[in-house]
DNA sequence: CACGCTATTGCAACTTGTTGCAGTAAGGAT
DNA sequence: ATCCTTACTGCAACAAGTTGCAATAGCGTG
């Protein structure tokens, strides 16, 4: 079916270039010599989704980082931002979730891995750090033997404005 | 934008008919009833999908869904589909989540409301039970006033095995 | 049983991503 | 400076959903 085999391309990809994570300076200062130190390559498309990442700072979805590198180079195509968005995300420069309605939700240099706290009546996204939800994963980790992946992690409901609110 | 509308759709759509939730005899049996008492109408489009549910225990996706129900009528149309499952979401009588890559899971009759671990090296997806949430959602609560919806809560890592392999 | 109100349906168009493929172009080697 | 390998790009087609709108049909009334 074709379902699956779309749904496993994304999961698969992540073996090739693998490694990621750990090390990334947390800058994209060195962007251009890390993805060559790959064997990967450096194009002006790239350049521009970078320029733009740069130029972010919260959360972007990545039909906002298609649109902004239009604004830029006219002649972007979704198809290219979404793959580099990829090699981006094993570098470790970038992340991604989803949001509510399941759509793609990219974290922009990740300082510190992180969660999200994501209120379904107002749309707010909280921050959730790594130490807040450290003991609720090692737990897991312990009892079922599931390592989670925080920065991946995002919990709906709702934020104290809204679960107090009248309704 | 038309990021934004499209984004926001399905969570005002929650408000129309609250109340939701809490009650819900957890069967497909007086669905019908159910429906009617609510305002809303019986229609043979809508009896095609809840026999299709009926017959699904674990967790599907919406496409998957649409499917099903073109085998039994095929007519069936994917919006119609969609929007009915929204309503039965309403009803209390499933509940959705969105897999690692986004797309729509759904969760027939939630005996008990539960959330997911989904392993991203083999897709397993464990169900973790509310109680075995409770301290952290709990912790959540109390410190930051957010109130999490359980079964809508999925966090992704590396399953017992996964995590173990040489990978 | 016909009537009317309005919840639903189906269609068509659109959004967000993904993917196979053939052509293009980085960038190391010569 | 030129060649070669192969990592990218762009295109076109497709998958999964969503939405506006006009036509249809539940179902409570009279």
């Amino acid at each position: 079916m074709t379902a699956r085999s779309l749904a496993e391309g994304r999961h698969e990809a992540g073996r090739s270039l693998a490694t990621s994570h750990e090390a990334s300076a947390k800058s994209w200062d060195g962007v251009e010599d890390r993805v060559r130190a790959r064997g990967l390559r450096w194009t002006p498309q790239r350049a521009t989704l970078v320029e733009v990442l740069a130029a972010e700072k919260g959360h972007v979805t990545g039909s906002q980082l298609v649109a902004r590198c239009r604004d830029i180079e006219p002649a972007t195509t979704p198809s290219t931002v979404y793959r580099t968005l990829g090699v981006l995300e094993e570098l470790g420069l970038i992340s991604h979730s989803h949001g509510l309605d399941g759509r793609e939700v990219f974290h922009v240099l990740p300082a510190t891995a992180h969660g999200h706290l994501i209120c379904g009546a107002c749309g707010a996204d909280e921050e959730l750090s790594a130490s807040d939800a450290a003991v609720f994963l090692d737990t897991l980790r312990r009892d079922r033997g599931f390592v989670a992946e925080v920065d991946h992690l995002s919990v709906t409901g709702r934020c104290r404005a809204c679960a107090a609110g009248p309704r």
